[in-house]
RNA sequence: GCGCCCGUAGCUCAGCGGAUUAGAGUAUUGGCCUCCGAAGCCAAGGGUCGUGGGUUCGAAUCCCGCCGGGCGCGCCA
C-alpha cells in the first residue's frame, strides 16, 4: 500500500516546520503542482507565505526548511525563485496510485467517513403545470452530480424534489385545462387570465376527456391534469437518467397542519404583527430587507410560509445538511427561508440550507436562440434537447460550467459536429483503453504483479500523477458543490491519453513492459468510468 | 434606485494570492493512418484577463469606484 506522495510531502514540511517556526506549526501549507516541468512535481509557497511575519529573508527560510526534510520518495528538494520550496517525485513513487486505482476499482475516489452524514439535495423541484425545461435540466444534472460527490466523500445523501401541488398556478392550470376540454382556446374570450397556452395543455384535456372526465368537474380536471404532469416529468427525468428518493407534496403541508404550525410559532415567539388586514413576520431581524406578509387580508398564506414549514421537515428528518439547488431568479428566497426558519427558534443553524444557484440557459442552434418548443410553447424542454443531441451529451454539456455562469447550449457543437463534443472525446478513451484490452485478451487480474518501475516515459509518469490527482479532485468538487471540475478533469486525463496512446503502442513484445503499460492503461480506465458515473454519465466499452 | 451574480483568445469556457511564454475546447492554417479505434495525435497563429485606482515583495485572483450584461426587489409562485 503505497502512501499518496502529496500527503507525505506536506507531512515532511509540517515536521519541519514545527523545528524552524513552531509558531506556526499550524499555518496552512499548499502544495501546488506546477504548470511548468521544470518547477517539479510539487511546489510549495510556505516559506514566502510565513516569511513576513517571522521577518526573515524567503529563501533563507526555505533552506532551513528543506534542510530538514528526508524523504525517500523525492529527490533533494529545491528553493527557487523568491523561496518556493521544489519537489521532485522519484520515478517510481509516481506510478503507485495505478497500484491503488486498480486495487480499489469501482471505488477509487470515494471516501471513507468515520461519522457519516444524513444530507440531502433537493432539486428540479418543478411545479406539475408543464413538462420540464432546459433550466430544470441543467438543476437535474447539477443535483445529482453534487449528490453523488457527497455520496462518494461518504455521506449518506438523499435525493428530493418538491412538488408546489398547493398553489394557484395548480388552479390555473386545472383552468386552462378546462377551457380547453370545452373548446376555449388560447386568446379566445373566457381564456384564464394566467392560463397556460402551451399544447400539452390541449393533449391533457383531450385525455381527460377520453376518459369520459366531467367537464365542469373542477377538480376532477386538477387531479387528472396534475398526475398527468407529475407522470410526464418522471418519464422525462427517467431518460435524463436521474431517480429521486423522495418526492414531497407542498399538500401535505397544508393537510398536515405544518403550514399553520409555523405561523403560530412565529407568533408565539413575537415575531409578527398585523398591519393593513396581513400578519407580518419580522424576517429584518434576521438580515432581510423587508418584513414580510405570511399571510395576507384574505386568509391565505404567501408561498413562502409551507417553504419555511418544508425546511423544518427536512431538519427535524436529521439532515444536518441541506443544499437546494435553484434558478437565481429564486434567490431573494433564500435569506426568506433562514429567516423564517431563525424566527421560529428550533435550534436550527443560520446558514441552513445551503443554496447552489445556477443561472438561465440559453439554447442556440443554427446561430439564433431557441425559445420555442412545439410541445411547451414558450421553452425548449429537456425531451428535446435529449432528443435532438442524447443523454450523455446533455448531461455532460449541463454540468461542465460552474453553476453561476451563464450557459450557452449549442445544439450545433453537439449535434451536427458530433465528434468536436467533448463527452465523446472522454468516452472514447475508455473506449479505446477497452479496445486494446479486447486485442490482448490477456486477464486483466494478472496486471497487478505487474512491474510499474518500466514505466519510464514523461508521458507515463504524467498520467499516473493525474490518476493520483483524483480522490482529491473529488474531495475539492464535492466541498466546493463544484462538478465541473470533474468534467474538466476527464477531459484533461482523456487528453493526456490520447497523447500517450499516440505516441507509444501498448502492447509490444517486451512482456513486462506490456503488462506495466496495460496496467497503466486499465488504471485510466478504470478512473474515466469512475469519473463519468459521478457525472451520470456512461462509459461505453465500443462507441 | 437598492441587492446578488457575471465581464479572460473570433466563439464557448477553466484558472487554487505567486516563479520569464495567462490555459483548454472550438474556429483558422500546416503536418500524422503498411502500426493497439484518425470520434485521435503533433505544430502554428490568436489575449493591454471590461476599465481606473488601492493593498502586497507579487493581483486575472483580494478591496473600492466606473462602464457593460443577467437576475431579483408583490398581501405572485
Amino acid at each position: 500500500m503505497a502512501t499518496d506522495p502529496k500527503s507525505a510531502i506536506e507531512n515532511a514540511l509540517r515536521a519541519a516546520l514545527r523545528q524552524e517556526a513552531p509558531q506556526f506549526a499550524d499555518a496552512p501549507i499548499v502544495l501546488e503542482r506546477p504548470k511548468q516541468a521544470g518547477h517539479g512535481d510539487f511546489s510549495s509557497n510556505v516559506a514566502l507565505q510565513l516569511a513576513k511575519m517571522l521577518k526573515k529573508n524567503p529563501r533563507e527560510f526555505a533552506n532551513a526548511l528543506i534542510s530538514q526534510i528526508s524523504l525517500d520518495i523525492v529527490e533533494k528538494p529545491e528553493v527557487a525563485g523568491p523561496g518556493f520550496i521544489n519537489f521532485r517525485l522519484k520515478a517510481g513513487s509516481k506510478t503507485g496510485a495505478i497500484r491503488r486505482v486498480l486495487e480499489e476499482g469501482r471505488d477509487y475516489g470515494r471516501a471513507r467517513q468515520a461519522q457519516p452524514q444524513k444530507m440531502q439535495v433537493e432539486f428540479v423541484s418543478a411545479n406539475p403545470t408543464g413538462p420540464l425545461h432546459v433550466g430544470h435540466g441543467r438543476q437535474a444534472a447539477l443535483g445529482d452530480a453534487i449528490a453523488a460527490l457527497l455520496e462518494w466523500q461518504g455521506h449518506a445523501v438523499t435525493r428530493e424534489f418538491y412538488y408546489n401541488d398547493a398553489g394557484a398556478q395548480i388552479e390555473n392550470l386545472a383552468l386552462s385545462v378546462k377551457a380547453r376540454a370545452n373548446g376555449v382556446r388560447p386568446g379566445d374570450a373566457g381564456w384564464p387570465e394566467e392560463g397556460y397556452n402551451g399544447e400539452y395543455i390541449e393533449d391533457i384535456a383531450r385525455e381527460f376527456v377520453a376518459k369520459d372526465g366531467d367537464k365542469t368537474n373542477l377538480d376532477a380536471i386538477r387531479q387528472f391534469a396534475v398526475a398527468y404532469l407529475r407522470a410526464e416529468q418522471d418519464v422525462d427525468l427517467q431518460a435524463f437518467g436521474v431517480r429521486f428518493d423522495v418526492y414531497y407534496l407542498e399538500s401535505s403541508l397544508y393537510a398536515e397542519g405544518k403550514v399553520a404550525g409555523v405561523v403560530k410559532a412565529w407568533s408565539d415567539n413575537g415575531k409578527t404583527y398585523e398591519q393593513d388586514g396581513a400578519l407580518w413576520l419580522r424576517t429584518t431581524e434576521y438580515g432581510d430587507d423587508k418584513n414580510r406578509v405570511v399571510r395576507k387580508s384574505d386568509g391565505t398564506y404567501t408561498y413562502f410560509v409551507p417553504d419555511v414549514a418544508y425546511h423544518v421537515t427536512k431538519w427535524q428528518r436529521g439532515f444536518k445538511k441541506v443544499i437546494n439547488v435553484q434558478g437565481t431568479d429564486h434567490h431573494s428566497t433564500v435569506t426568506r427561508v433562514r429567516a423564517g426558519l431563525q424566527a421560529l427558534k428550533l435550534g436550527i443553524p443560520q446558514g441552513y440550507p445551503d443554496y447552489v444557484l445556477h443561472n438561465m440557459v440559453k439554447v442556440m442552434r443554427g446561430g439564433a436562440e431557441v425559445k420555442i418548443s412545439k410541445r411547451a410553447g414558450s421553452y425548449v424542454t429537456v425531451r428535446d434537447l435529449i432528443d435532438w443531441v442524447g443523454r450523455d451529451a446533455v448531461r455532460f454539456f449541463l454540468v461542465s460550467r460552474k453553476a453561476d455562469s451563464e450557459f450557452v447550449f449549442d445544439v450545433d457543437l453537439a449535434l451536427e459536429k458530433s465528434e468536436e463534443n467533448p463527452v465523446y472525446y472522454v468516452q472514447y478513451a475508455h473506449a479505446r483503453v477497452c479496445s486494446v484490452f479486447a486485442q490482448w485478451g490477456g486477464d486483466p487480474g494478472s496486471l497487478s504483479g505487474a512491474d510499474l518501475n518500466r514505466l519510464a516515459n514523461p508521458r507515463e509518469l504524467t498520467l499516473s500523477q493525474r490518476l493520483a490527482e483524483f480522490p482529491e479532485l473529488v474531495a475539492t468538487a464535492a466541498r466546493e458543490h463544484a462538478p465541473h471540475s470533474v468534467a474538466f478533469y476527464l477531459r484533461d486525463l482523456a487528453g493526456e491519453f490520447h497523447s500517450y496512446y499516440n505516441a507509444e503502442r501498448i502492447l509490444v513484445e517486451d512482456e513486462a513492459l506490456r503488462a506495466a503499460r496495460l496496467a497503466l492503461c486499465a488504471a485510466v480506465r478504470q478512473t474515466l468510468a469512475n469519473g463519468l458515473s459521478l457525472l451520470g454519465v456512461s462509459a461505453p466499452e465500443k462507441m
